[in-house]
DNA sequence: TCCTTCGGACATTCAAATCA
DNA sequence: GATTTGAATGTCCGAAGGAT
């Protein structure tokens, strides 16, 4: 199907005529409706207000009678076809379309995420009709597309039969749709006049093409692939091919990674766990659907109904998490817990049982192995980047051997600036600032290290005189990449405290806080002066440098030391 | 009866292939 | 450059089943 075939399609059933006044009974012939005057299908549509109110729900009120103008020839109305005209009809009852052709069904552009999570029908207001109904409008925000991948090599192009189809069908009115035709008077499916009745409009006959299901023999050596997410990616892959492995997608913000909200006083779980109010697979105590006192249902149905229920279920965590996220001050920027959410969990692994401690002599050996290559590559304990850095004695590091975050800190006069930055983005790259196209497009790209963005925050408080003289704290979110500090937002707070205290207290306190305008929309001018702000402080640069190549440097060490841990443990 | 979940059909988008 | 194709991606229908 072509753009330029459905575009028209959309915008035409976009805009939905009002409902008008039904006909009275026995005008055209003992029908209640009026005899078409265009070609058919024509449908009326159900009321609006149908089903409760709600377009979605499947049991609810029947249709109430609802007329409407008869669409412009070619048209189709997105809606059922009304029911069988009496006997006495002074037109044959049109049996092509309400036999074959279902109407097509109208669908907005961007669904917005409520909707999109749970599956319903949107509309294009926002909030739209249904978050209103469900009282969820604050939330009623459009989805992001997720970016078409590009480069992908297409198969052979087929072009089609041109010759084949005009010979078969000497009227070639294809449809607007492009998914059929209107064959010519005389040789249509109702067979076109065979008793005196007056010629009927051309019928809408569905086009000799269509889908032609074909297998392609999986390759040698083909395994398929681990349980997928095929709702994720739609339907499956319409071309039999093992679908690409579903990777989470957070629109909101680079900077705000989707973790979840946790209750003042509470504990942040460990990855893996689940947090206060939530199964393990991730359920929001706020109700499934991000619907507020939702009554979700553990259907405890089969694999692959728990599947689908893991992605709304994820889908739901997420959409809590950006609604809390877009008033959180990332203090932990890279959490490890969102850091690691990342990571995708399924792997096939079997659970047969075997001989106890069978696989221990050969795990240990391949641990060796790989800890002696790591040694091997090692950098020497202070190695000259970070002796370098170390001897200028502008910024402290506090390294905690075992944890993935690394903090600095530093004094500027008055003010005591903290970084904290963590080595788990190293692991989990989110996409670049710089797109890799543009990566590619210059020469030599290929044999560069990979760069990845690394998200930094920065804390700047002043150091006050009297206890309550509080003057507030700066928090600044940036993204270090390739040399530059990306700044993504630049927060305030009236109290030091909130800015500075690493407990689930005090970020519970934060989310409610405003965080600030993104950055990039403040005035040239002002980002300007926030920049020499920062340069003036050390944040520059060298300084953009320095951190990635120190978290490689501190990743290899506790992987390093990871392997080791492992390793005794398995030889214990 | 209402509501949620979710499989899967259907619609739309848009990059690649091909045509003119 | 315009047109066509078709895979990727998104929307949402409607059946099933749990909650009230």
């Amino acid at each position: 199907m072509s753009s330029d075939q459905s575009k028209p399609s959309s915008t035409t059933e976009q805009s939905q005529p009002p409902a008008i006044a039904a006909y009275p009974t026995g005008h055209y012939a003992g029908s209640p409706y009026p005899p078409p005057t265009g070609p058919y299908p024509f449908y009326y549509p159900p009321h609006p207000e149908a089903n409760g109110g709600d377009p979605n729900a499947p049991n609810g009120l029947p249709p109430t009678a609802y007329m409407m103008p008869f669409p412009h020839p070619g048209l189709v109305y997105a809606y059922p076809p009304p029911p069988p005209p009496p006997a006495g009809y002074a037109f044959p009852p049109p049996t092509a379309p309400a036999a074959t052709a279902k109407p097509k069904r109208k669908q907005v552009k961007m669904a917005c995420t409520n909707c999109a999570a749970a599956c319903k029908r949107c509309d294009e207001a926002r909030p739209c009709e249904r978050c209103q109904k469900y009282g969820i409008a604050e939330s009623c925000v459009d989805g992001v597309r997720k970016e078409r991948k590009k480069g992908i090599k297409r198969g052979p192009y087929k072009r089609k039969n041109k010759s084949a189809s005009t010979e078969n069908a000497p009227y070639s009115g294809y449809s607007p749709s492009g998914e059929g035709q209107w064959p010519p008077p005389g040789e249509q499916a109702n067979g076109g006049v065979p008793n005196g009745h007056p010629t009927m409009p051309p019928q809408f006959i569905p086009a000799p093409e269509g889908y032609y299901p074909y297998y392609y023999p999986p390759p040698p050596g083909y395994a398929p692939p681990p349980p997928h997410d095929a709702h994720a990616n739609g339907s499956g892959s319409p071309n039999g091919q093992p679908p690409p492995p579903h990777h989470p997608y957070y629109p909101l913000h680079p900077a705000y990674p989707p973790i979840p909200m946790y209750p003042p006083g509470s504990y942040v779980p460990m990855p893996g766990q689940a947090p206060p109010g939530q199964t393990q697979s991730g359920e929001s105590a706020e109700g499934k659907n991000g619907l507020p006192g939702g009554a979700g249902a553990e259907t405890g149905a089969g694999e692959a109904k728990k599947k689908k229920r893991g992605r709304a279920n994820r889908r739901n965590v997420e959409q809590v998490a950006r609604d809390a996220l877009a008033r959180v001050l990332l203090t932990h920027a890279p959490s490890r817990a969102r850091a690691r959410s990342a990571v995708p969990a399924t792997r096939a692994f079997s659970v047969s049982a075997s001989r106890f401690g069978q696989t221990d002599q050969a795990l240990s050996a391949q641990l060796a192995q790989e800890l002696e290559y790591e040694k091997g590559s090692a950098q020497p304990e202070d190695p000259p980047f970070l002796k370098e850095f170390k001897d200028q004695h502008a910024w402290e590091i506090m390294d905690v051997a075992g944890n993935d975050e690394v903090v600095f800190n530093r004094k500027f006069g008055k003010e005591n600036i903290r970084l904290i930055f963590s080595i788990a983005d190293i692991q989990n790259p989110e996409e670049s600032a710089f797109p890799e196209s543009a990566a590619e497009d210059s020469e030599g790209a290929e044999d560069e290290e990979p760069s990845y963005p690394l998200r930094v925050s920065f804390t700047i408080t002043k150091a006050s005189v009297l206890p309550d003289d509080a003057s507030g704290a700066l928090a600044i979110d940036a993204t270090a990449q390739e040399g530059t500090f990306v700044l993504d937002n630049i927060s305030y707070y009236r109290d030091s405290k909130i800015a500075n205290e690493l407990t689930a207290d005090a970020d519970w306190k934060r989310r409610g806080l405003y965080i600030g305008p993104s950055f990039d929309t403040l005035d040239i001018a002002l980002q300007d002066e926030f920049e020499k702000f920062l340069q003036e402080r050390g944040i520059n640069e060298s300084l953009a440098l320095f951190i990635p190549e120190y978290a490689e440097y501190k990743e290899q060490k506790e992987y390093t030391k990871w392997l080791e841990g492992v390793k005794s443990f398995i030889e214990a």
